[in-house]
DNA sequence: TAATTAACGCAACTAAGCTGCAAATATAAA
DNA sequence: TTTATATTTGCAGCTTAGTTGCGTTAATTA
């Protein structure tokens, strides 16, 4: 499913000039986005509020899935186009890099099997690595 | 070496009260703790910049190490008593518990070997699990 | 085109965490 | 023990990411 039917189909999201805007910078970068990086991308026409709800109804959707920041801000990323609202899991390892202090997506990495432990229940399992990324290193 | 023994010796901590129960608070819990919880049990004749401060001084001493929140805020747990100021790296993994929102740091996880990849370099790897905890199973 | 409903923009708010400074307390020196 | 020095604490006020409410605008539907 191609992502603009999926912003078309999924809760039945309005295809707006904004979305349409703010789902190109998403697909026009190689990594995650903070807000902050959006709203000089989008210019200050838009409202920092305009972004925050997109970014939650995006991320509803299964068009984004947030990521870790090293600074503790929201940070999102594109998923794949398997994603959709009620099956929203990711399989692959995030990155930061501590010099440029981006977030990347690894789908290289071959996601470890974590066996069970008694008394608890496993929902999902997130496999952070921090270091230098290729630009960085 | 006795944790309080360490509070005196790395980085020339000073022994006063307020830190004494506040090291208190840590050894006296079986998991992490948030700012929220420490102001609670410490009483409000304390500051909450005076928690902030301590709760940065001990993690740089190696007392304890911050912990992922399920909501982002500042959460710690006590380090084993290997750390110190100078090597500070912890491998166990992180689990949320995703119904009372506490942080446990489990040791019983193999922590994975994770191959290295062309470009990266990896300098620290997390593990942080989520679903529910023995006492909400 | 008109009616309906969702998205947007603005202003004001919330709350975690930080900074600066003066007062209090712990340690070291005399 | 007293004095001097250095660190910690408490207070007040600040910063800023993210949220809420509400009236206006724009997209979809009939
Ligand atoms: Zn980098
Ligand atoms: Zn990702
Ligand atoms: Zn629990
Ligand atoms: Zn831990």
């Amino acid at each position: 499913m191609s992502i603009s039917k999926k912003l078309l189909n999924n809760y039945g999201l309005r295809n707006t000039a904004f979305r349409k805007k703010l789902l190109q910078l998403f697909q026009n970068s190689d990594s995650s986005l903070t807000v902050e990086y959006i709203k000089d991308k989008i210019g200050r026409n838009n409202d920092k509020v305009t972004i925050y709800r997109a970014l939650n109804t995006f991320e509803k959707s299964g068009l984004i899935h947030q990521v870790p920041d090293r600074n503790n801000l929201s940070r999102y990323a594109l998923c794949n186009v398997e994603c959709n609202p009620s099956n929203h899991i990711h399989h692959h390892a995030h990155f930061i890099c501590d010099y440029c202090d981006n977030t990347l997506c690894i789908e290289e990495i071959d996601f470890p099997k974590i066996k069970k432990i008694k008394g608890f229940k496993f929902k999902k399992i997130e496999l952070i690595i921090q270091g230098s990324c290729p630009k960085c290193l």
